[in-house]
This record gives C-alpha cells, structure tokens and sequence, in this order.
DNA sequence: AACTATTTATAAGA
DNA sequence: TTCTTATAAATAGTT
C-alpha cells in the first residue's frame, strides 16, 4: 500500500521508523478489532515499542489477560504463570531453609535445651566455647591494656606539663629576685601552683 | 474494502463469518509480522477461534510468551499477580533480614575478628559464653551419667538373666538326678551355659 | 480456493 | 507528530 516499498525489512531511518509505527500500530488494532467482533473471536494483542511502550488489545468477550494466557498455556501445555509462582516459590524456599539452619546453628551455640545433643558435640561444642572464650579474653585484655596506656600517657602529659609550669615559675620567681622586688602575686601564684 | 460492507458488526451467517474469519486472520497476521519486523517491536498476537482453535504469533526478538507477559505484568502493575509477586518478594526480603540477623549474632558469637566488639559487649558475650559452657558441661555430665547408669543396668540385668539361667539349669538338673537318668543333652546345655 | 471490484491502509511528501 | 494524496494491499461478494 501506499507510494512504492514492498520489501519487508527493518527500517533504519528513525524517524521513518517511528512514522511507520504509528501508521502501522494503529492499523493493526483496528484490524483486532474489527476480527475479534466480526467473527467472535478471543484474541490478545500485546506489544511493547522500542521505546519499551505497552499498547495492547483484548476482546471485550474476554475478561482478562491471565484467562487468555491460561487458555494458551492449556492449549500449548506449557506454563506460563505455574513457572513464574513457582520460580519465586523456590527461592523462598531456599531462603527459610538458611535462616532454619543457622537459627538451629545458634540454638546450638546457646546451649538451647530443645536441642538433643549427643556427648561428642557436646565436647566439640565446649572445645568451641572454650576457643571463643580465649578470644573474648584476650581481646578485652588487649583493649583493656589499650586504655590504661592511653590513660598512662595522660598522666605522664599531665606530669611534664606540670614540671614546665613549675620551672617556667621558678625561672620567673629567680628573675623577680634578682630585680629585688618580688610582688605578693607571683607570690600567690607560687602557693597554688605547688599543689595542683 | 471489497464489494460494499462498513459496519462493524458480528457476522450471523456461519459460512460467510467463517470465511472471513480465514481471509481476516491471514490479514492481522500478516501485518504483525510487518510490524515487528519494520519497527523492530516486541509482539504477541494470540487468538482463538470460536472452534476454539489456538492461533498466535511472537515476534521473532522475543525468547518466550512467558517474558512477553512477564513485561506486561511489569508494566500496568495493577493485577492480581503482581500483588502477589509483590507479596511473595516482601516474604523474600524478611527472611533474607532475619537471615542477616542471625549471622550477625552468630559471627559475634564466633567472636570473628570482622566485629568490632567494646569492652561492655565482650563482658556480656563472656558472661553468655561462660553459661554456655556451664550448660554444656552439665548437659554432658548428665548424659555421660546416664550413660554409665546404662551400663552398669545392663551388666546388672545380664547378670541376673545368667543367674536365672544357672538356677533353672540346677533345678533342672536336680530333676534329672531325681528321675536317675541323666541324658548326654543335658549335660551338653550345661556345658554351653556355664561360662555364656 | 480464486477472482475482481472496491474499500482500506499507508508511504511519501508537506 | 499530523494531514494529504497517490498508490499498494486487503478483502467482500461472487464463482
């Protein structure tokens, strides 16, 4: 139809394409339409555009898109929606029967008395126990040891600071002396500094 | 097209519906094919007659009516199924948090170097796993007792059931010294019992 | 199924 | 996109 082309062949041009499209699309829904009333036939039109646009048609005889797709599944033995439900069916499946197993793992690692245990993992268990133990200790000794050395360098900070500030005074209270008047504020200054 | 007729209404006649129906379906047909090949699109045509007859095209782009409609689904997300779908994946994501969960809590338990524990939490983990072990060991003494007394039941049956044995056998030797007339059997069973 | 007279769809151009 | 129009294609009625 139309001036000239025959040959059925992807268009290349886009924007031809695109024109084609929507001459074409709308030609063929209006053909679905018209043979699913003439003739009284069930049919489904679905299509997705480059673009990933949805147009589709469906009978108005047809009361949903699944049931025709049942219809084709009965009619060509596969199955569409059984293998969707379950494909999602297994991997929850899959999922719980981890979370089973570590939650029985940690039933385990609690000593739960719900679990049944048999003497020699029980010994494993306590061999077990006993390594996390060693771990827990050691790691608490090493943080422990972290904090009383930080709290040691603070002390000896502390120190230095303080034997600065006393012989910064003492250097002060020398010059003082020397000049031969010696003030009642670096007097005082003296008196608390001492203790501090 | 053709000799006359516009309106679009279902055709009564039998023969002449069925035969448009033919001439109708080649046509829609056909213009998909066209279609998806010119406008490189993604199409599903499928239909059945009022036989009941299955007829459908896929467009060649496409693996499977089932991801046809699994896109379809996706993209007008209003149906049942994705509900369900929806629901389905809700159910995943919760047993893959608990999944999580627990491995936490069973890496910690392990004590695993990736933690990063406070000296709080290694007391309180200290403290679980010295229960543990107070549990495990218990659990073990118990069952090793148990095991003992097992033991020790059955020696103490087995001893009895010999004596049984050995005083039925001199009874019923006894018999047989009383009646003077001691057969080679007897003497043969005494044998067998006497060190079983 | 085939044949055509017509109607319809649409390619190209605007 | 949308309209127009020349032309190709589809098909209703007929055989």
């Amino acid at each position: 139809m139309g001036r000239g082309r025959s040959e059925i062949k992807r268009i290349e041009n886009p924007t031809q394409r695109q024109s084609t499209f929507y001459k074409r699309r709308d030609g063929l829904f209006k053909k679905a339409r018209e043979l699913s009333v003439l003739c009284d036939v069930d049919l489904l039109l679905l299509l997705f555009s480059t673009s990933g646009k949805l147009y589709h048609y469906l009978s108005p005889t047809v009361p949903s898109v699944k049931d025709l797709v049942e219809r084709y599944e009965a009619a060509t033995h596969t199955k569409v929606w059984t293998d969707i439900r379950q494909e999602r069916r297994a991997e929850l499946e899959k999922a719980e029967q981890m979370c089973e197993l570590m939650e029985k793992e940690l039933r385990f690692m609690t000593v739960d008395d719900g679990e049944q245990y048999t003497v020699p993992s029980l010994e494993l268990l306590e061999h077990n126990l006993e390594a996390a133990m060693h771990k827990v200790r050691s790691e608490k000794d090493r943080k422990i040891g972290g904090e009383i050395t930080y709290l040691e360098n603070m002390i000896k900070g502390r120190q230095e600071e303080r034997y600065g500030l006393c012989d910064k005074l003492a250097h002060s209270q020398a010059l003082n002396n020397e000049e031969a008047g010696s003030t009642s504020l670096s007097n005082g200054l003296e008196l608390k500094l001492g203790f501090n």
